[in-house]
DNA sequence: AGGCCCATGTAATCTGTTACATGATTCC
DNA sequence: GGAATCATGTAACAGATTACATGGGCCT
């Protein structure tokens, strides 16, 4: 039931439609959460229904009319009590490490592929919230703003997603290293 | 579909029960994927109809019967496809990250102790996974293990795993010194 | 006497994914 | 002419969580 949660947290920083935050979803706020477009549309639905989003046609020209959403005051209330119940421990689910569990009964030549695709993969979302962070902050640094932003909440989830990439691509580059070591090891001993 | 294959992955070291796995699910597996017993019950059970794996009944005294699972060869060459298949990336789903999103409007005060309660629950994963490399790794050094034991696999994730909980500890801690000192600027404000 | 460990499941429900559907506008 | 962007959904299915069920042994 996080789900809710994570579109009024990701509404906070104003008004957005379902497409929109569809987008955010995808990109900055992937730090926190992720979510398809499907269950975006439906969870915002939803959210009115039941009074914690309040949404309003924008009629446009030349594209599709948009719903514009808002988190109301019942919302917040919402996302007060949720911060004071204790979160569930989040729990990694990896394909690629199970992959690399198994390194000792499969190929690892496929295997240091799939690291090098993740490894860049990583590098990408860490150019990205560089840039992301670097326009949260604009001209102050990092400590200034950290303590007299007034918006620092979306700077500290980037920080997380910033500081789980580089992990990835840390990790990514040594398990590449050990594994192309050990297989050089392997042919010099045949 | 990848629990099947992660559940292949931690039956590699050795035969197991549902419940072990269960408890092997817990903690090291943990590294890589996390699922209830009810989900592996059903899984295993499951992958014996598909030949995946084979169990054999252990009858015991004192305590329920159990069945201990083995991966086939069938099995085996399912994770080699599995491998061999690109993988869709990884996303946070945090609760703790949905909320410190929000920390610019929920009450800073409850966050602080959820940020101090992650972090103590992470400082006791980094202790167990300390102790989990050490017992793998005998009384080889990390490096001389990692190039010359038979099996790194489980090796290689658990470093995932510890890199992780330290990536949340330090998070965790810099965002609490940070709401604190925030805090503090808002106080003598007023 | 109460609670935890071993050991395995079923059933109902909730969440999340995949496939499908529509249709105008703008960019290459 | 074809692809991408804007904009919103429905329907079917797969995956995960929660609640419930059973029962002996062991520890305090």
């Amino acid at each position: 039931m996080a789900l809710r949660h994570a579109v009024l947290a990701a509404l906070l920083d104003g008004e957005l439609s379902g497409y929109q935050l569809a987008k955010a979803f995808d990109v900055g706020v992937a730090n926190f959460w992720y979510a398809q477009p499907q269950q975006l549309y439906a969870e915002l639905n939803h959210l009115e229904r039941a009074g914690l989003v309040a949404g309003r046609e924008v009629v446009q020209e030349g594209r599709p009319n948009k719903r514009l959403f808002q988190v109301t005051g019942a919302g917040l209330a919402e996302l007060e009590t949720f911060a004071g119940a204790s979160d569930k421990p989040s729990f990694i689910r990896d394909d690629l490490l199970v992959k690399v569990q198994s390194a000792d009964h499969v190929d690892t030549a496929t295997l240091i592929t799939r690291l090098q695709e993740r490894a860049a993969f990583a590098q990408a979302k860490i150019d990205l919230f560089g840039k992301l962070l670097r326009a949260l902050r604009g001209d102050r640094d990092e400590e200034d703003f950290l303590l007299h932003g007034e918006r620092v909440g979306p700077y500290l989830t980037c920080l997380r997603g910033l500081a789980y990439e580089e992990g990835n691509r840390d990790w990514c580059e040594r398990t590449v290293a050990v594994l192309t070591e050990r297989r050089r090891g392997q042919r010099s001993r045949r």
